[in-house]
DNA sequence: CTGTTAGCGCGTTCAT
DNA sequence: ATGAACGCGCTAACAG
């Protein structure tokens, strides 16, 4: 893009100097209300607009951040996406979207992108590793987490308690009757996925079952990973009379399978999901799953990092979500 | 971020000029083997990373470029979103995400936002508007637009063939002996909704029958909007068989409105989505729609932006999606 | 209240 | 094969 007009065509046009027409521009300094009026005009007349760039070299401050998820398809990243979005585009930042297409290896590459980009700070969602180079890269700028294992005093997080939620859900299934509870674990690397494993054994030792390995079975966190992972734990394991799916996406998954083996649901067996995306009560049956305040948490996610870009040494805050349970029709 | 390691450091260490170093990061000009080496190793020390705002401001380009989205948390706006940054990392781009929130007067604001941020160009999805105003504001970066009305030889666009969607599936309702045939239409001010109603009245046109307008209903494309908005139609049009819906969500809530309202679907009355979202063959009975691959009309988006961007002077190209008729229970 | 000087960190001329 | 000078567009720190 060449021939923009830039701050000295209009100081010129005004016939003062850049400082003051930046001062204008900033609202900073005294400026006489008549040279006020004047260049502002001018501003209009030649839909004038500051640099961005120019202004950050000379600021070192972008007023941009960087907003890192596994996958932007996913319900529940999307939804955690548009309140980081929304609060941030009202305190006004502009943020840089950066999906990692579940690939632990890009987590790094991007995170480095985006130091390139001089962003002023990085909310970071779903990373699949805690790897002490990557906690290291984390570390060069003002950064929340979220939904991951990089928890610790350096930053600040928001968290959901998994293991509470995966506790609750297990023994909401463990009441309904069921012994036998598979359990579809997510990706391997995943916070929330191990977070939920713990309560689901939890759970089942507390009513004296030992959760046995066979009963678990791994796959990221969409729905034909989901089924094909349904599929093989069903194949190997006809005891089983309920599943626990890592979230809704693998629940569906996994009634999708149930119904192309002639497994009905629930009375054949149940299913339980995690997150209540918008459909899970859409589909037939309704999903059982534990709800999380998605958009509020990536609200709050900015908040954070908003707090910590302005000064107040705050690190290591932690806010602690608390999932609920919703019963209904697949588990009920 | 203060203190960070620059190009001039690197080349002091060295005992270069900066030039050097920076012949050396853009592999530009012959630098001799030795000295490569020496500087490579120097900023792997350092972990010197350039400032890609200083590089902006120095070339004028910011390998950034902007998306404009109603609303990220729509599924079909995820997806699409998921094919621009995919394919945009690739090519080295970052992309800021800027959701209107469905507000059509903050879509100027974001545009004029992205301006500030001298993005590239920009990919724009489900305007709201076309008024010669945004259009203005849009022509000032290169653009391309997607699923929205601002559509002429000034803009490179991915459109999809709602017409003919809407086409084929009032002929397939037809074919099934629909006569009297509603249509939720969507949001009054979309593009595919007219398209989509465009299509409706063509084929029954065709068929010999005049769509009657108390037959057709807008709102928005949500689950409850659509479950309302059925019922108001059902209720006053007691003759009606058979449902197009504006998309697969609204039609999920007719079939929620026919429920309540004690009519079997597809018996009493058949109903149609469109998109084929993930969930469309999960809800019972499974939605009859219209597939529209939106990942890949992301990916496209954003390779139609980058030609756009390097150099062919093409603008006015137009890659048209052809919905594909998916014919599942709820209107065989 | 306003202008001057000096950089922010790079790439792009030219030279050498 | 390498370096020096200059400019990208803006703000910061002083002057006056």
């Amino acid at each position: 893009m060449a021939g923009r007009v830039t701050i000295s065509d209009v100081a010129k046009l005004a016939g003062v100097s850049s400082q003051t027409v930046s001062r204008v521009i900033n609202n900073k300094g005294e400026v006489s209300d008549s040279t006020r009026e004047t260049i502002l005009s001018i501003i209009d007349q030649t839909g004038y607009r500051p640099s961005g760039i120019a202004r950050s070299l000379a600021t070192s401050r972008t007023m941009t951040i960087g907003l890192v998820v596994p996958d932007i398809a996913n319900p529940f990243f999307s939804d955690l996406a548009r309140g980081v979005e929304i609060a941030a585009y009202e305190a006004g930042y502009k943020v840089f979207l950066c999906g990692t297409d579940e690939e632990p290896d890009r987590e790094e590459a991007v995170l480095g992108s985006l130091e390139s980009a001089r962003v002023d700070g990085v909310v970071v969602c779903g990373l699949r590793q805690a790897s002490d180079t990557l906690r290291a890269v984390l570390m060069q700028f003002p950064a929340v987490t979220s939904v991951n294992l990089i928890v610790d005093e350096s930053f600040n997080c928001i968290l959901t308690d998994d293991a509470a939620g995966g506790r609750t859900m297990t023994q909401h299934l463990l009441a309904g009757g069921h012994r036998a509870i598979g359990l579809l674990a997510g990706p391997e690397c995943s916070y929330s996925g191990l977070g939920r494993r713990q309560g689901y054994s939890e759970a089942m030792r507390m009513a004296g079952i030992e959760p046995e390995e066979r009963w678990v079975q791994h796959c990221r966190p969409m729905v034909d990973e989901g089924e094909a992972a349904a599929r093989k734990l069903l194949e190997t394991n006809s005891d089983l009379t309920a599943i626990f799916c890592y979230n809704d996406l693998v629940a569906v998954g996994a009634m999708r399978a149930c119904k192309s083996m002639g497994l009905r649901v629930p009375d054949d067996i149940a299913i339980a999901g995690y997150d209540d995306i918008r459909l899970a009560d859409l589909v037939t049956p309704a999903l059982t799953t534990c709800r999380q305040p998605r958009e509020q948490m990536g609200i709050s996610a900015f908040e954070l990092l908003f707090d910590q870009l302005n000064g107040e040494e705050n690190r290591g805050k932690k806010i602690v979500i608390r999932p609920e349970l919703i019963v209904r029709a697949s588990a009920p």
